[in-house]
DNA sequence: GTCTATAATACGATAGAC
DNA sequence: GTCTATCGTATTATAGAC
């Protein structure tokens, strides 16, 4: 195929321009850096981005579709909601090191955006859309019917809290131990006891 | 005196650049909407403050010596810690609409900061602090002696959470909601009972 | 499709007259 | 202490040869 080549270049891009947005900001990091992280030359960066921002809508993109597959494959790899919900809370903890570094990817990157560009603050927000889709399903099949999406809502402020906080200290302690504090709620609701979620 | 037009230009400088940090974020913000916003002609910044991270810096410090004095006064102001931390709770909501448009002052600067240089990084890292030392103050005061340091970060993790919520959905409604939420468990906490944060 | 050279501009910062 | 003119650089983006 020609345009196999092609795609894999684009592929290369986005992910190391994405790597770059995380950890540095999208805003402190300059073409030249995806330049020289991607070992792809300028002109060509640009026969597939017009623009800086259409680079950042592409990674963008590409979190949403990891996002997607990745909570597909929760959900096909457990059965019950409370199984999806721990495994939900343990991301938390895979991601753990570059969390404490690099705060929430996607947290950080809507704190960023939120503050500029209308498009791309609606992109990004998708992030969070797509957790919380999922998260109000499993809610709902834990019975929670009427109130899954508050409780969606919920879990994802919790997440981002700790996140924040783990980040600003830079301490995986607080991390642990706020993750397992957000497992016993998940625990709690699972037992019928939503008085304090 | 003849420093007094001096020091009011200097923080004219720091106040302009410290909103457009908050509303449009540091790396943002160029030298040049510095100079729109204050009126103040560009040389003229540059006699008060070496460099663009001078001018953070400083705002970083108005920003700390502003949450010092408003905590100073809720301390006066409230005799039991209860009441001042129904004060703290409010904050959520006396700034709301800034919050629901821009996020957290506070976490959005860390949230940016925090990928980039470590000298800002720890700045910033004090605001959170103040607010921690003080609500540590309170929830000892209470009589959760041996956890207060722990639920005064829980507490912020909280405040951290919901802000991002409110700030990504755009979303009021959802601020006034989890507001209440969090105020109800304080409640709880001074009653005595610590079983839900 | 690939790559280099370079344009055009915005940036932070300085020099020096007043 | 105030202000203007401008420097040098880093930025995003383009032109055009291969």
């Amino acid at each position: 195929m020609a345009t196999r080549k092609s795609e894999r270049t684009r592929q290369r891009i986005v992910e190391s321009a994405n790597r770059l947005f995380y950890h540095q900001g999208y805003h402190n990091t300059s073409f030249t850096d995806v330049v020289r992280a991607t070992g792809v030359p300028r002109g060509n960066i640009y026969y597939y981005f017009k623009t800086k921002d259409d680079i950042l809508h592409a990674a963008i993109d590409y979190r949403l579709e990891r996002i997607r597959s990745m909570l597909e494959g929760w959900t096909d790899s457990y059965r019950t909601p409370v199984e999806r919900l721990h495994r939900f809370v343990a991301l938390l903890d895979d991601t753990g090191e570059a969390l404490t570094q690099y705060g929430c990817p996607m947290g950080s990157l809507n704190a960023e955006l939120g503050k500029a560009d209308l498009a791309l603050q609606e992109h990004a927000a998708q992030l969070f859309k797509l957790f919380e889709e999922w998260l109000t399903d499993q809610f709902a099949e834990l019975g929670y019917a009427g109130r899954a999406h508050e409780l969606a809502l919920r879990v994802m402020a919790v997440g981002q809290g700790i996140s924040m906080m783990t980040h600003v200290h830079h301490d995986p302690a607080l991390l642990q131990r706020e993750r397992q504090r957000l497992k016993r709620w998940v625990d709690q609701l699972a037992e019928g006891d939503d008085s304090c979620l």
